[in-house]
DNA sequence: TATGAATGAGTATTCATTCAT
DNA sequence: CATGAATGAATACTCATTCAT
């Protein structure tokens, strides 16, 4: 966003001063500053003053940005969603191999969702949801629920082929995602784990995890194909 | 106040009374004053004249036994998880019937995290965990962690007694857990859930993790067993 | 806008233009919606915001025109003044009827000054009266203080007439106004009335205003006069 | 007010520390504190600084005796009110002779209403009663109505003892009381005038106005007593 | 020692005014 | 000249903490 600004900025595309609360760049600025204060002290914490200072314009400014401190958290956290789990359900595309399809995903996700940016926002909206428990809950709806469907449609779609053998198609969506987890969400957001675990170790935990996923729901024929596959 | 007190005073002017911030019963009181106002608003609504008011002791009295608020709910959270994962465990002593042993137990944890005492405590100390990190790790340490060592116990004595089939306990321990929540913890800290799962949601949630979990693990040892006592 | 200017921006690029603030038809437009902004709102609750939505100029033309928000306000009253007690002194040009003619100016003063409109503006002006004392004051003068001279202007030819016998034509005047008004104006300005009189009303308190006012000052003359023509 | 704590400390009569919000001394500081920015700059150009300044306590403190500025204001205009008004009517009380004490009262009243003290409170609760017109009323019906109330009773026993004939008492003491003030209320309250008007200037408007009341409403009973009287 | 009245720095938000465009 | 985005001082009010009683 900010490079097409750069861009545009060169070819001095923007006529005259951006409408009030308009300028695409001095609205980054301004969440940019919030990112940072609110990642750092949580919602409560983090004053308006605070924000100002970081994000370089005056209170009034934001003001004309955003209605409150609430409104402006909300943006924040719309956007971090969105780059958080960007590009993370490409690989769900694939077919051609279940097991390792299946791997390169859960590693996606369980590096995302521990790493270290993440779990601190998720922090600063768990804080918040106290007070405000809609926003974590549009927070999961567009986030966390959004995956879970992408993974249900896949994991449906194996069935379809034949792959697996699913009753509960939610519950085993909710399963795989957990398995692909194991213990890591709720040790990072607890800061018992003060550090994203490394990538070696989510290898471990979500080959595992896949291995138990598909011993319980994989079909004669996808091991049969495997098998075959594998003395190939 | 009783007649030896008047003695002793004489030679010791502290006994029997308690120094400041020493008298146990007292610093009781404030704990669970200041748990009913945490638990029911979050840190930082929470004002320490609530807590005042409803541990029914002075604003200075207070500050005898705590430093500051922060070391308060530092406090409070110690007590809390004691008992929050007290009795939860009992159930693990069981191996008669290895399938019954973990869905009970599965269910009695999975309700006890998804409660809605339980979600809040948890949503505070979430949010208080930015800006006290080891008041989580702690509160992690001592409780879900404790857990899960019990459950490790448990499983490495399936394994010894050849029920079970199983390389990295300590991974498999993570994977039932999160079997038995499987998305209902993140739904509830993200106040998607406002309202705790039912009994009936549990169970059928837990039951088919746990089969999921066997499937994975358990021998052909407890598989016949099973058939067995089930022909029976 | 028109041909002519055209021609003559080529030989003077001024002319046809006001200078800064020179614009009457704007500073009409500005005055305007200030009126419609403070009479509705109060002079603090006001906002320049507000006024500049409403006049439809902006926020820098506005103040090319007036210097803050005081002045736009004084120049507001000035013009109001004006508006509010034009034509209200004509009825006093008649004397064939002199009971007549007194009820009939007594009720729509009356009426004039306890509308609602009226009113909130009186109201405005003595707020604001404690921070631009002179303002008050020149309101009263343009205002009240020229009415009061119409009336004396009245009751002196009245008397000159032979038809009143006034010592104190001033104080007889305010006394004949204050009887008309029978305490509605402090009703109405501290809000115990919050709503303007009837037309009921104001009639019943003008007549026997004007009834009072002829008991004491009516001279035999007029008193035979009206008998003369009642029984005619 | 002060001195008597002065003289109070050394008695020592307060004993221990007054109850949050009790304590009449410093109930009474603010009240003053308050009364002079109030009077001094209008309700809403008061700043809560200003007063916690002026009267020498703390923010808190402050909120601690008045829940918020209007309320404090409030405060203030009872307070005030019980003090412009006290002792007014007290010269009602006698009937020995109907013009002298109508004299007496009416000139009370009217300088009373419009001292520069009463004249500046009651231009700051017109300013206030746009934002606040609850405020407005009850200081009218405190205030001037309950004095509009004893006329009315007044002027009642006059009619019973066969002194005065009067249809509509309640407009008949409206009458009397604006007969009074003749003009002088709205000059002042405008700042038109901005000195009091004089002691003699008072009884003369005063003397004229109860000529006029006595000339509509006076009974002939009334007329031969005083005409008795006054050769006596 | 316990109390709770007092403190005042801190909060989010508003709005008259300025000045670059 | 006109514009309206940006400014930042000012607002009412809160609350963790202190300290005289």
């Amino acid at each position: 966003m900010v490079d097409t600004t750069a861009e545009s900025d060169l070819l001095d595309l923007r006529k005259g001063r951006p409408a009030a609360g308009q300028d695409p760049v001095k609205r980054a600025q301004i969440i940019e500053g919030a990112r940072r204060v609110f990642i750092d002290k949580g919602f409560e914490a983090a004053s308006m003053n605070d924000i100002t200072r970081e994000a370089g314009v005056s209170k009034g400014t934001i003001y004309v940005y955003f209605e409150n401190k609430e409104e402006l958290f909300e943006a924040l956290i719309e956007e971090e969603r969105g780059t958080i789990f960007k590009n993370m359900y490409e690989v769900l595309d694939h077919f051609d191999d279940l097991r390792h399809t299946l791997v390169k995903f859960g590693m996606g996700l369980s590096a995302k969702i521990t790493s270290a940016k993440v779990i601190q926002a998720q922090r600063t909206v768990v804080g918040a949801s106290d007070r405000i428990p809609e926003l974590g809950a549009r927070f999961y709806e567009r986030g966390p629920k959004r995956g879970h469907d992408k993974v249900m449609a896949f994991l449906s779609e194996a069935v379809e082929r034949g792959l697996l053998q699913i009753d509960d198609v939610d519950l085993a969506a909710y399963q795989f995602t957990e398995l692909c987890l194991a213990g890591l969400f709720r040790q990072c957001i607890f800061s018992y784990r003060t550090k994203a675990p490394s990538l070696a170790e989510i290898e471990h935990i979500v080959t595992s995890g896949v291995d138990v996923f598909l011993k319980a729901y994989a079909t004669e024929k996808f091991l049969a194909d495997e098998r075959a596959s594998a003395s190939a």
